[in-house]
DNA sequence: CGGTGGGTTGAACGGCGTCAAACCTAGTGG
DNA sequence: CCACTAGGTTTGACGCCGTTCAACCCACCG
């Protein structure tokens, strides 16, 4: 097993920490965000199994790399990741960001190497999910099964919708999208929906939303200007969601 | 059944013009390409009864909707599709363009309505695979169930492909690795890989691609004067495939 | 206190979008 | 068979938005 550099350990080793092992998702306080989302207590008792290791990730850290061989999905259990791809010479985008209940490495299944690379923006824990072991659980537990196709069609409508977006709409928009999908996620989570903190850089927002540094930093400061967020650093308050889902999808 | 407008039909009332349907999946040329890839001859045969429709598309004639209930997902035995999405104004743009063998509303999953709009965009022929009987049957193959994640990996992977594309390169870049990406389908369906007639319109590859018509126009007319390619409306012949590879990732 | 990484802001440039006109092709009907 | 039309394509002129380059600022940290 090749641990680049990330702690691996199981459940319960940190004493206390965390409920043990055998209980990882029926006692985790973000299953109906995940895997186990809508899962009747029987189903969910069967599927505590899976998740046999978590793992730490500390910030600038990978998960995974593009190219690595593929054997495991993983649950953000805490924390804030972001996947990039490369282009051939070397140029790389963020293709997207992850947090707290969200899979990752689902890429990795068509050719059983992980397409992209997924690094931590912040000190995060991830649940690791030996995917082949999910897929014989989920022939037996039609639910895990029918959450697990959910999950991946809703990632591609993510990928789909950021496709529209990179490919039919000015600066401005991007950012107001930008803004209101994080803000909805977060609000999804139990945080402020208004009021939040950036986990990445200008340079990594530009990245996702095909612009440049530059770009995202004077767009901000124009929504500052008129009143529609207000920005110190990576702290983010937004003053009148209104006008930022306007400018999200028109003009 | 809601039925737009597409022709439902069984495959055996045309007499005679493909294999009995209950042999529908292990006596399709396209198995190779498709959900049954790789699948021994008891897998394939257990596949078969998955497949009890097919349905025929006109050009320009809708297979869905963006938002009609969520039933099947579709495999294209021939003919060629578009999907698009749409932004909240109305803008829409291409998300993929979709050849035989590979799979049609998978976005549908998550929500339980299709995320996009699929159009036929030359006369064509699909497969109706209802999705709860293949969620059941994958259940019971397990090598189903593990083309079908793969199938839906690659879509991500492809999408996260083109999202790199549309973030950070520009239109000389995006048209030369369209150009590649066809080509390759096309190649691995034993069709030529250096000659081919696109099947959309240049504001439809603008649109996929995140440029103008104009835009698309005037790199394809460049390139002919490069000596890369040869274009005659929207018949394509790739002469210098390696210069194409070059200008698809660099620069 | 100086160093460093990230953020902001300004000025000039350029690629692509916009607008407009002409052309080419296929399909239709006389 | 040809005229007519409509949709698609090509090409040019021009302008705007976002990039590029550069200077400066700020927060954080050794």
């Amino acid at each position: 097993m090749s641990d680049h550099s990330g702690q691996i350990y199981t459940l319960g080793q940190h004493a206390g920490l965390h409920a043990p092992l055998k209980n990882a998702c029926s006692q985790c306080s973000l299953h109906e965000l995940c895997l186990a989302e809508g899962l009747d207590l029987a189903d969910l008792m069967r599927i505590d199994e899976l998740v046999q290791k978590r793992r730490r990730v500390a910030r600038q850290e990978a998960l995974y790399q593009a190219g690595d061989p593929f054997t495991a999905i993983y649950a953000v259990r805490s924390g804030f990741f972001k996947t990039e791809g490369l282009l051939g010479d070397g140029r790389e985008q963020i293709t997207g960001f992850q947090m707290a209940g969200e899979l990752l490495g689902l890429d990795g299944i068509s050719t059983e190497r992980y397409a992209c690379t997924a690094v931590a923006l912040e000190d995060s824990e991830v649940c690791v999910i030996p995917f082949a072991e999910m897929e014989d659980l989920g022939r037996a537990v039609p639910a895990l099964q029918r959450n697990f196709h959910r999950l991946m069609s809703r990632e591609l409508v993510q990928d789909q919708n950021l496709l529209v977006l990179l490919g039919s709409s000015r600066a401005e928009e991007r950012i107001a999208a930008f803004l209101l999908n994080l803000s909805r996620r977060l609000s999804r989570r139990g945080y402020a929906a208004s009021e939040f903190v950036l986990r990445m850089t200008r340079e990594e927002i530009g990245s996702y939303l095909g612009l440049k540094l530059e770009t995202v930093s004077r767009t901000l400061s124009k929504m500052q200007r008129q009143q529609i967020i207000e920005v110190q650093q990576r702290h983010i308050r937004i003053i009148d969601i209104g006008a930022l889902e306007q400018q999200s999808q028109c003009q």
